[in-house]
DNA sequence: GTCTATAAACAGATAGAC
DNA sequence: GTCTATCTGTTTATAGAC
């Protein structure tokens, strides 16, 4: 993970006003214009600093890697030795991911611009993958194996841990369905509390089948 | 669910057309002259038959309601009586749809279109929300209450469904991730089975969970 | 570094021939 | 119903003043 330096000045306020209107509106629905008068600034700018509007697009997947890495980072701080450890470990990272992803009206740009991009397949998933993706899904399934005591790098092992992650993720992507069908208004820290809750009981009912065999 | 018969010559053309390009591009980054050219007409004919580019838009999302309604009835035709028919049929839709939404190229671009549209939250959505998706997740549902004996539209019954549906939907969403880190070409029908077996897994230890209590 | 003005390409919609 | 040609507006990129 290479650790890239927060950009500062226009170039940080460009890419702030990509993450948001790339992530609302999608990439190609959203033109230099509205990105620059959100900014505040001009058109020219962007070619400036970013090279164009690709340029400012894998800038703002930099910036998605550089802010998420430090969430997940706080989540599982160390290795843990005991499976009452790296079983609260993993608890505590699908609450914080939760929180974070499907709650937090302050990531939403964020979460909204990488999924976007996920679904495109483009490079800047390249890029995210490799830095955060990867080794993040890698120290999950470590966690399971400690957890269960089987292996971590076993197909059954990566498909489980996806399985765990995709809950989490669905109630961000299916968002607008699951507030209309909940009859929320949104997911805020309350809700996000309730859905993070079912998710840990169902982490524990595997768990708890699991451990079996 | 209004039964709409589905199109013939041109104008079906145009929606497969439609499909493929905006699921795999999205909206914006199409081109009326590339749909058109795709489906071997003039870009003319797309205001002829549909008024548009939006209306062709709302054409395709019909289409995907006709094609999805079409799928998922077959999997849960008729509502069970007993604990182990409900589980059972629960078992049947997981299965299909990890068939169908992760694996399976012939229903891909259709599920990219979708995709792209539950992120954008318009007018399609709508349309699909008020015709499928609630009624099936009020099924799924029923389903879970007669295999538990819990309540129907409780609170935690829809976050449980909704969790049980993520897991299927993130394996279509981070596709390209699974196949990434599973270091598979794609997802065929053996790696669907596999994907499938771990989520009706995941079922079953949950199940066990919640009719104890 | 910031900005205005402009260029060259491309968009969706439509008029009108067939 | 199908197609070509065209209208009108908007796009990104860039040249050049400050």
């Amino acid at each position: 993970m290479p650790d890239t330096p927060p950009l500062e000045g226009t170039a940080a306020q460009l890419v702030a006003a990509g993450l948001k209107l790339f992530g609302r509106k999608g990439f190609a629905a959203t033109s230099t214009r509205e990105i620059a008068a959100e900014a505040g600034t001009n058109v020219a700018s962007i070619a400036y600093h970013f090279g164009g509007k690709d340029g400012l697009r894998r800038a703002c997947g930099a910036e998605v890697a550089r802010q998420i890495g430090r969430v997940l980072g706080d989540a599982a701080p160390t290795p843990p030795q005991s499976t009452d450890a790296a079983i609260r470990q993993m608890e505590a990272i699908l609450r914080a991911m939760t929180a974070f992803v499907a709650g937090s009206r302050a990531s939403d740009d964020l979460t909204a611009f990488m999924l976007r991009e996920a679904g495109e397949g483009g490079p800047v998933l390249d890029a995210v993958y490799g830095t955060l993706i990867d080794p993040m899904h890698r120290r999950f399934c470590a966690l399971w194996a400690t957890a269960t005591g089987q292996e971590a790098e076993s197909e059954a092992t990566r498909l489980i841990v996806f399985s765990l992650i995709g809950q989490v993720l669905y109630f961000r992507v299916g968002r607008p369905i699951v507030t209309r069908r909940m009859g929320w208004d949104a997911i805020d820290a309350a809700e996000a509390g309730r859905i993070a809750d079912i998710l840990v009981a169902n982490l524990h009912s595997i768990l708890a089948r699991e451990r079996l065999s």
